[in-house]
DNA sequence: CGAGCGTTTGATCGGTGTCAAGGATCGTGG
DNA sequence: CCACGATCCTTGACACCGATCAAACGCTCG
């Protein structure tokens, strides 16, 4: 994306600005954030249930997911972020995490004290708009994949998933709407789907043998974004993206 | 609750409360909100997908709910919502409605114009917080509906729903979290679990004659919170409550 | 080359959905 | 005060989607 080195907090910005442009001097007052860089190993936790922390965490690289663990041991992933989510906002405010937050491959990580998080809401009334927009969209998000989950069939419910990831990394600028990585293994697509890593394998198989994607590895083609959109009931409003994001007219 | 006539907007203090205490400064600022009052009969529409609403709804009486409709026509639920919750803070700052937002029962509404809630946040850094505490809380509880909905069998899933029902009728002050009036159908319940109103009816009549609950019209009784709870796979911790607003040990 | 992890596949099981019909309750109007 | 319709609840029989159990296969990285 840039030539020269890329300021650590600068995918806050971008992210932020999801919602629209900021001014020069809160893009500055951005920046001007204390910050710690940290790197997690592949699986490891960032925040874990139960916890108090006293940072929030800016993805600047790789991939994390939150997750709940249920009674009988069963997982559900709630959702995944990549490059600018900042993954733990809600613990500043909220004081202790509710669910987990775990990597999915190594990242690279800032963090930024909580109390730098709110003093900037105050200081600076457009950047907390932004991060509360921000939080809204995460809602938004949420909701959608209450209803993926919970009224949509096996094979509607992983396109979802699909043209989900294809549309934020297309919009985070780490990947092609029809062609990308996706550094889950079969086994945490069920978790984000409700599914068992079996129904996974065969339903994906399905698809595969249909035409409407394939899979080498970790990378996803998809053949027909269009057709993939319709098996998964795909619409792209909940996102809540700018127009100039979404690159290919849906 | 009060003697005296209620302020159509002290709902609306009540609930920003729950992340803390406000001033009295802050406390006025929200009375001193613009607003239009109106009802709504049951079954109406507040907000539907896609609309551009200008005004953000707080409930006055009444509950609504939030929902999405997938493609082969079935319902998802998303959140139910009652006294002092804002239903659409989110088209305020998104711009337009990603779902639709129904009432259940008659309900007393305050419109308050979006421009007025984004001002405040400014003017007043501590409502803003608050405002986005609230949706931080909101999305607390959207985790635990796709954890609920994607991983928990029936029997857990509509006890869990039950038990957080009851928590948050009683931090509302609408009732005891082992006695109180639910004014949903049983194919309203299951648009909130993902499962049909024929299983529901089976689970709720097992659970009854499991001695859990007692079910007269719309009114559930529990007979043991905590084995509820339990059937349930239900910690409190995802409401973000105040101690004090939980009455009894749980 | 072997270990470990993830993927693939088959056989079978079970929880929940579907279809269908009857019963209860409640508001409304005669 | 009763009749009626509408809505919701209840129940049974059966079907099916996805879960479970088990085993083999194939990467990838020491």
């Amino acid at each position: 994306m840039t030539q020269s080195p890329e300021h650590p907090l600068a995918p806050l910005i971008q992210k932020l600005e999801y919602s629209g442009p900021l001014s020069s001097d809160d893009r500055n007052a951005i920046l001007a954030l204390p910050y710690t860089l940290k790197s997690f190993e592949p699986h490891s936790y960032i925040v874990r249930h139960g916890d108090r922390p006293a940072y929030s965490c800016l993805l600047r690289s790789g991939f994390a997911f939150r997750h709940k663990v249920v009674a009988d041991g069963g997982r559900q992933i709630c959702s995944i972020h990549m490059k600018g989510d900042i993954v733990d906002l809600q613990n500043c405010l909220l004081g202790y995490a509710d669910h987990n937050v775990q990597v999915l491959t190594h990242a690279e990580v800032a963090l930024i004290p909580c109390k730098a998080v709110r003093e900037i809401t105050v200081e600076r009334p457009a950047v907390g708009l932004a991060m509360w927009s921000d939080t809204l969209v995460d809602g938004s998000i949420f909701r959608e994949w209450v209803t993926n989950v919970g009224r949509r069939q096996a094979r509607r419910r992983l396109a979802h998933l699909l043209c989900e990831f294809s549309l934020r990394l297309e919009a985070a600028g780490l990947g092609a709407r029809d062609h990308y990585v996706l550094p889950m293994t079969q086994e945490q697509l069920a978790d984000c789907t409700g599914l068992t890593p079996v129904h996974v394998n065969r339903t994906l198989r399905q698809m595969d043998l249909d035409g409407l994607l394939e899979r080498t590895n970790r990378a996803v083609t998809v053949n027909d974004w269009k057709r993939l959109a319709e098996v998964g009931d795909f619409r792209t409003d909940y996102l809540h993206l700018r127009e100039d994001q979404l690159q290919i007219a849906q």
